[in-house]
DNA sequence: GTAGGTGCAAATTATTTGCACATGT
DNA sequence: ACATGTGCAAATAATTTGCACCTAC
């Protein structure tokens, strides 16, 4: 079964005037697979992405993340490890919850948390990006 | 004149029994010199504790600022770019507000933000790092 | 048919590590 | 004196790029 992000990143692909190749569709494909939370880096997604499209390249995964941000289909997370990690953008947008000892990824969303952006700010914002760090349930007994 | 920072660095240096070596002093003196709000990568910081300091490796920037960060005299600060930068850490805490035309990065104090932590939520949340996107007063005309 | 997309291998960039030598305490 | 630190060069890891070939439209 072909999730919905897929279909609507298709469309956005398709909208834009780029070409639905099986390499793109792949890698929708695996960022959808992973599902929700699943914050992959560029290796695992190659990897997921592999199993649809057997001669898909490293290099191909990169340029196809960076032309699925610049479209807003998915979004880029940087962690303190330095590595780019990939996931689906979604509405409303969420939040990070990092744990410090396991490293998990939880996730939360933006109207859970109220959120108060800047007063009295010559700076105009457009979006957040929170990261909290701590520790999950398990992690803290 | 030496900065306070720089004493300050020092002397949590020397209260855990770490050497004061003229590369760790040159390193935070770089980091006290390119001011608040500088966010220098690396490179930069080893350009300038180069100065004070003619003979210092890359590497041993790199070893003293995890060092740093480890005894939380500096902490670091991962942007989109994938590329650490550090500075000095203050308090109180303070959060970025990152222009996307221009990428200067200005700063905002935490108690300026009225921060809300999230609530109902099964993590322990120790600290936070939030960055806006948007764009600067220049940018913004 | 052709512009746009891809695979591969090589290049680049950021960071880490091994090891012989140097130095702060 | 000696553990700790350092410089250098080589290793590793992540990402980017050049180019000949391929394919979605």
């Amino acid at each position: 079964m072909v999730e919905r992000a897929v279909v609507q990143g298709e469309n956005k692909l398709l909208e834009k005037n780029y070409r639905l190749t099986p390499q793109r569709k792949a890698v929708l494909q695996a960022l959808t697979q992973a599902g929700k939370g699943a914050h992959c880096t560029v290796e695992e997604i190659y990897l997921i992405a592999r199993e649809n499209c057997s001669q898909l390249g490293l290099a191909t995964v990169y340029r196809t993340l960076e032309l699925l941000t610049r479209l807003s289909i998915v979004q880029c997370l940087v962690l303190e490890d330095g590595r780019a990690r990939y996931e689906i953008k979604r509405n409303p947008e969420h939040h990070h919850l990092i744990c410090l000892e396991c490293g998990r990824i939880q996730e939360i969303e933006d109207d859970q948390l109220l959120p108060v952006y800047p007063q009295n700010v010559s700076f105009h914002i457009l979006s957040a990006s929170i990261h909290f760090f701590g520790l999950c349930r398990s992690c803290a007994n």
